[in-house]
DNA sequence: TCATTAAAGTTAT
DNA sequence: ATAACTTTAATGA
């Protein structure tokens, strides 16, 4: 997790209930809280003019979501609804900074999360710019094998649907999933009933 | 080559 | 049962 819970319920955070599909802020809304995941799933995503969903991140159980923007004076520019049953500590922005002075482990804690953010948004960057699905898909899921412990071929079991790694790359699902055929033939990974093995 | 559209099969709720 | 996800196929940019 992100920040100790007991730090955060001493600071005066509560925990709030979402059902599935709910939103927590929407893009526009200003930035009044720190919120941190105790159970459950939450995306953050945009849609663009044609209506399609573009994925941002799929966080869940310890992370934060949208920490960055409490240190700036802006307004969200992606909204963060729940994919699951959600239970989320909230806490108040000002007392966020009070709990950044009085507890300075607190302050590491946040910048690794938003070191690592900073690194998955470098690596899907240079994503956008690649051309070739296979390439896309490929960088995708090295990114998420690298922050799991387990490092032997076709041992990792990609987290996501097809339609959300689509979502994330900028494919669209089809595509996805005629490339991720073309790379089980090409032994770059393994389809177990459905499941991605990486 | 990939997106889009359509249609149908499968899984999860 | 219904919605969400997956798959295949045809067509067009």
């Amino acid at each position: 997790m992100i920040i100790n819970e007991n730090i955060l319920q001493a600071m005066g955070a509560e925990i709030e209930n979402y059902n599935i599909s709910e939103n927590i802020f929407s893009e526009g809304d200003t930035p009044n809280h720190y919120y941190q995941i105790v159970e459950g799933k939450v995306k953050l995503n945009n849609y663009n003019e044609e209506g399609k969903e573009i994925l941002q991140n799929i966080l869940e159980k310890g992370q934060s979501i949208g920490e960055s923007l409490l240190f700036m004076d802006k307004s969200y520019p992606m909204n963060a609804v729940t994919t699951t049953n959600c239970k989320i500590l909230k806490l108040p922005k000002a007392q966020f900074f009070k709990m950044l002075e009085k507890y300075p482990e607190t302050w590491m804690d946040i910048n690794r999360f938003i070191s690592e953010n900073l690194y998955f948004k470098q690596i899907m960057t240079q994503n956008m710019c690649s051309q070739s699905p296979a390439v896309k898909l490929k960088i995708l899921m090295d990114y998420l094998k690298s922050s799991n412990r387990v490092k032997e071929p076709f041992s990792y079991q990609i987290p996501f649907t097809r339609q959300q790694m689509a979502n994330l790359t900028g494919l669209c699902v089809e595509t996805t999933i005629r490339t991720l055929k073309v790379m089980e033939k090409k032994n770059i990974l393994k389809i177990r009933n459905r499941k991605i093995l990486y």
